[in-house]
DNA sequence: GATGAATGAGGCTTCATTCAT
DNA sequence: GATGAATGAAGCCTCATTCAT
């Protein structure tokens, strides 16, 4: 796909040539996901951030209006790891309920590889001023869509009860999201591949219908 | 109930009289509390809290080391009234399936009536050294079995399926934390009585079992 | 006189204490003025105004917004000597053509005492934004004033000819002006009161009206 | 005239032709000229004089050793354009008094065409190191004795008083400069034809004899 | 106990200048 | 000759912390 993510971080850079801004800012996007993660914004400093990127400070500042901007792009390239890892791992899937639970399931994969990035949204984007944390709010309401569809999907076709949409996607982004935001205690309680399959089995009860858990158990007959 | 809240706070003060801390240290928290939530905790200067809190920045120098103790008991103080209400909530209730729902229900209330601290703990523990973070955790934990206690009681009386009680532990809390942490989509979606009986009814069947669910029946008539 | 001067220097300060302030901004005006002067605004960093004031760079942002705001105080503390010493010299006299002969000296003489800054002032007013340059565009319509009024008085007794009164009020304080800013060169042509003396000479003659000529031999008898 | 203005500015080029050095250097005159009367030097930035010459920020350092330069060749383009329009209005005419007020004519017209770049004389010949600033200075007698060769031949033939030629050159020079200076106020007393009869009438009172008053009635008969 | 003036280290940002292409 | 990306030194300003009163 020929797709510039960048394209609408609204984020401007004084070089124009497109491949080279590509290439800058996805080391300092490196770099700084890496040092707010660990440190926080506060405490990285640019100085951090351009010596990690192997660039001068000064540098940096030709791709980005200030600091905050950085951070703009490092949660904006978060979002766009969800928004490219979940419908990636839906490709050819047809099936709603299994749609739903490989969404599920994929969300919670890349929140695993992303993990400490995916900390660092939920405690920095507050660190924006308001007019870049709309971006963000934007892109976050575009992810849980991605959930949303496939739970609509179920609902029509009779797999789930007739809950409400938006609330059960929260109850599911939330789900994903704790897996990093509470690593530091689940990841003594069990294994990712396990948080999932628990996870899984958690959301089945909830909404399937009668008719829903006769197709989840074709689908997944380990599960009890 | 003869708790010094802030006796095992461990933050160290100059000021001897303990009458005296413990009204400093209340004018010092709610004033940091309303700024951190609003501005964060890297923005807000010790010169502001000060003013707001209507004593002169010297003088919070005198009831704790820095800066970052100062967090330290604001965060203290919101898991505190987590600790204090839960435990209020359930009073004299025996029935383990009503204590589980009216804990989930007091827990929702609390975050709602202290949203903006509860985003704030979100944000900012981990812009305390790790030492302090600690005890942030423990007291984390504690509330964690205020939840914990009333599903394993649920689960022995066989009124929940055998699930892992940490994990639905954590999903509960989430899902109260939630309606703070997501409040500015949430609020369009539902008021918080809305989001706490959709909440139950989602716990209710995932949790459930035959006989629970006969229980559940006789405590909320109205829920389906 | 109890007479404040920075009262309308619109110049805010963290500081309240009047004494302390008009105490610690003395002490930065004379080193800024001092530094400005030799080197220009934008050579001249806080910290060397600091250390010639004798205080930390720091301090100087709680009696000042920003160093702007220093090269506005320095500008009107400039303003304010001329304002200071004019009318000084003027006090008991009545004769108009002594006063504007006095008004004409005492301006020399002022630029000269504050030779470095008065160049300054030319120097560096539109270092200042739009806002704080009308304070002292304005400051510098009130001095003109002190010298405008004695020309009206003699014009209107007859005893110079109906010349514009602005314009001519622009060329005597150009010519006292004139001292401090071709100083470089006019040093090597005469001495302050050979400066005054032939300033004095000149304008005579190129106002004075037949019955003014009799007033001003009887002044200056020695001007030939 | 076989002038090359450039060849006795001293600033090097590492560019040999000649005619290419001229027309670069045009340019970034030009630009330079615009955006320093507009900013002043020091808020001026290598890369804005580029952009609004047409060039590469690269490319002046190879026709200018630093930003100093740039502001030399300035600087120098004003006083040069003294050096050519003077002359030019006086070319051809003989007489002594009228040579001497059309020179002060041509200067005031001068300086308004060049308006900005007078004040940016004024204000930023400091800026320069002293080497350089020598330059400058030479350049500026070398235009004041335009004025003051005029002034000793009226002398010479006893039109003027003998009055102090450079105090008096001063005078003209400066009453020309104040049209630019003060033209924030000027602009609102009378226009430039105004201003300088009105100082042709202020120079006459004041330097004519007699016999020269005699000679400055046939020249200017409308004058009073 | 309380005040708030004073300190000074530290970080973001700018921009003159260089240099590989 | 020309370009513009890259460098990095330098300066303004903030703010946690101290301390004399």
């Amino acid at each position: 796909m020929d797709i510039e993510p960048d394209e609408h971080s609204g984020v401007k850079s004084q070089v124009t040539d497109r491949a080279l801004v590509q290439k800058r800012r996805g080391q300092m996007i490196a770099a700084a996901t890496e040092l707010f993660a660990r440190q926080g914004f506060y405490r990285t400093t640019i100085q951090e951030i351009a010596r990690k990127a192997g660039v001068s400070s000064g540098l940096i500042y030709q791709y980005v209006e200030d600091k905050e901007d950085v951070l703009l792009l490092v949660l904006l390239s978060v979002l766009e790891s969800y928004k490219q890892e979940i419908p990636a791992a839906l490709a050819g899937l047809t099936d709603p309920l299994q749609r739903c639970f490989v969404a599920l399931d994929a969300y919670c994969r890349v929140v695993d590889q992303r993990r400490a990035a995916t900390v660092l949204a939920y405690r920095s984007t507050k660190s924006l001023p308001q007019p870049r944390r709309e971006l963000i709010k934007a892109a976050e309401l575009q992810t849980n869509e991605l959930i949303a569809a496939n739970l609509r999907a179920c609902i029509a076709a009779g797999l789930f009860r007739d809950v409400n949409v938006e609330l059960t996607t929260y109850q599911m982004v939330t789900f994903a999201h704790s897996w990093a935001l509470k690593h530091w205690r689940l990841r003594a309680v069990c294994a990712l591949d396990a948080y999932i399959a628990q996870g899984r089995d958690f959301f089945a009860h909830a909404l399937l219908t009668p008719k829903g858990r006769a197709a989840y158990r074709r689908l997944y007959p380990a599960a009890a």
